[in-house]
RNA sequence: GGGCAGGUUCCAGAGCGGCCAAAUGGGGCGGACUGUAAAUCCGCUGUCUUUCGACUUCAGUGGUUCGAAUCCACUCCUGCCCA
């Protein structure tokens, strides 16, 4: 199977510019996308880009991965009805940076081999262009009529907010990066989500116009749920690659609550793993769907990949601690099982304190589980709250300290999937 | 520079002198049901507060009024059209 069959029956297949799959049976062929430095840290929204990276240098072909230094001060328009701020110069430095760690993470960057994936910057090259320059090479040979056709701008001709000309000469600068690793590192193939579409192609464009060369290109659709709500997101934000931002546990979870559909097309974008081994998972899972092989089997097989084995141990056992026997007392977790819990928040308090404290409501505010006295009045009337697993009810009732396990923690719930870990010092 | 239409709570979008913390929908959060799913149903959703109530919001600043998101003036911002 080559790389475009590969990617078509993962579903990672969008458009695609005619004779793509010719060049890449060809020859090895250097690959790029482009990674946006609007945070310092990826979510797993630009997993998808990593992975078609990855799959192509599996393929026995080289990928570039770009870090937008330069295109990241202007805004890429696409998607986005309004206008943007625009990031400060060290905000951006910074963003790069982090970006060029994960990065370097995923891909095999080792300098030796024919295949090892380079990592670039177009501020690199951007920073020595003046803007006569720029004008007079780059601008000179596409029009505005051109430019105005493509999706991203029209939207913001029609819209109610328009577009500024920096942002309306994004797809120029993106377009002169394939260009430009066209011409410096024989780059013919660029990749990246739909909405890139655009911008890809005012890339060939210039290529052919400019150079007079040929250059590819193919985008993958942009990851949905099937309930059409925004993928990547939970109630705490985005899920970042990021340990620091999201526990290994969070990000676990997150693979683990997908619904059956979402789990069945995201396993073959998400692993690697093979067709044969996708469709045997899916038949087992659709034998018992409630033991949920898919979810299990996507949410390991992605935590490995990004986090590693030993932080998916500790995702899977604590999983097993805090959901596999929901209804088994807190009183028989162990300290140990306690202590161990990793990912989940954790409180140390004076033991004085319960003395001190009228009910069950000052005492969530105080210990920050709900920011305000109001809000924790609120969640326990909504019968959110849990202590040791045991529902509250009654806003009048108190934190006694018969109630600590093993004579010094608490085990507290906020909705079903929010724990925190309260321990009492004497 | 001229004309027109606008700027409302997370978003969309009603309200057009008191009944407005502001309809409705979406989103978010909680609950029930379940498989830590989807669908469905229920509650919450400006802040603080033990129901009472207090305080801060409808671009900004002043004004009219007992009383303004709603009326007036000016300013800023956005879109469209004309120059």
């Amino acid at each position: 199977m080559n790389l475009i069959e590969e990617l078509r029956w993962r579903g990672m297949l969008q458009d695609i510019m005619p004779g793509t799959e010719e060049q890449l049976q060809k020859e090895r062929t250097a690959g790029y996308i482009g990674f946006d430095p609007t945070a310092d840290s990826l979510h797993i929204g630009s997993l998808v880009p990593i992975l078609l990276l990855v799959h192509l240098q599996k393929a026995g072909h080289k990928p570039y991965a770009l870090v937008g230094g330069a295109t990241g001060m202007i805004g890429d328009p696409s998607g986005k009805s309004d206008e943007r701020n625009l990031l400060n110069e060290e905000q951006l430095n910074q963003n790069v940076l982090g970006i060029k760690n994960q990065l370097s993470k995923f891909l095999d960057f080792s300098a030796d081999t024919a295949t090892a994936a380079v990592l670039v910057n177009n501020y690199d090259w951007f920073k020595e262009i003046s803007f006569i320059d720029f004008l007079r090479d780059t601008g000179k040979h596409i029009t505005v009529n051109y430019m105005m056709a493509k999706d991203s701008v029209k939207k913001r001709f029609t819209g109610d907010t328009g577009i500024s000309y920096t942002e309306f000469a994004y797809q120029l600068m993106q377009g002169y990066d394939y260009y430009h690793l066209y011409k410096e590192k024989n780059c013919k193939l660029q990749m990246g989500g739909s909405d890139q579409w655009g911008n890809i192609t005012t890339g060939t464009e210039l290529i052919r116009r400019k150079a007079g060369g040929e250059a590819f290109a193919f985008t993958c659709p942009l990851i949905k749920k099937a309930d059409g709500t925004k993928f990547g997101k939970t109630e705490k934000g985005n899920v970042w690659l990021d340990p620091e931002k999201t526990s290994p546990y969070q990000f676990y979870q997150f693979w683990l609550n997908a619904s059956d559909e979402d789990a069945q097309n995201w396993i073959k974008i998400f692993t690697f793993l093979t067709q044969e081994e996708v469709s045997t998972i899916i038949t087992e899972h659709n034998q018992s769907p409630e033991k949920r092989i898919l979810q299990k089997r996507l949410s390991e097989e992605i935590t490995r990949f990004v986090h590693g084995a030993e932080a998916l141990d500790n995702a899977t056992s604590l999983t097993q601690k805090l959901f596999d026997n929901q209804n088994a007392p807190a009183e028989s977790l162990s300290v140990n099982d306690l202590e161990n819990m990793e990912g989940i928040q954790k409180i140390s308090l004076d033991k004085a304190m319960l003395d001190t404290t009228p009910d069950i409501v000052q005492f969530l505010a105080d210990t920050k589980v709900l920011p305000s006295k109001s809000e924790a009045r609120k969640m326990v009337q909504n019968g959110g709250i849990s202590i040791n697993r045991q529902k509250i009810t009654d806003q009048q009732s108190r934190i006694t300290a018969d109630l600590l396990l093993h004579n010094k923690y608490l085990l507290v719930q906020r909705g079903k999937k929010n724990y925190f870990l309260i321990s009492f010092t004497n």
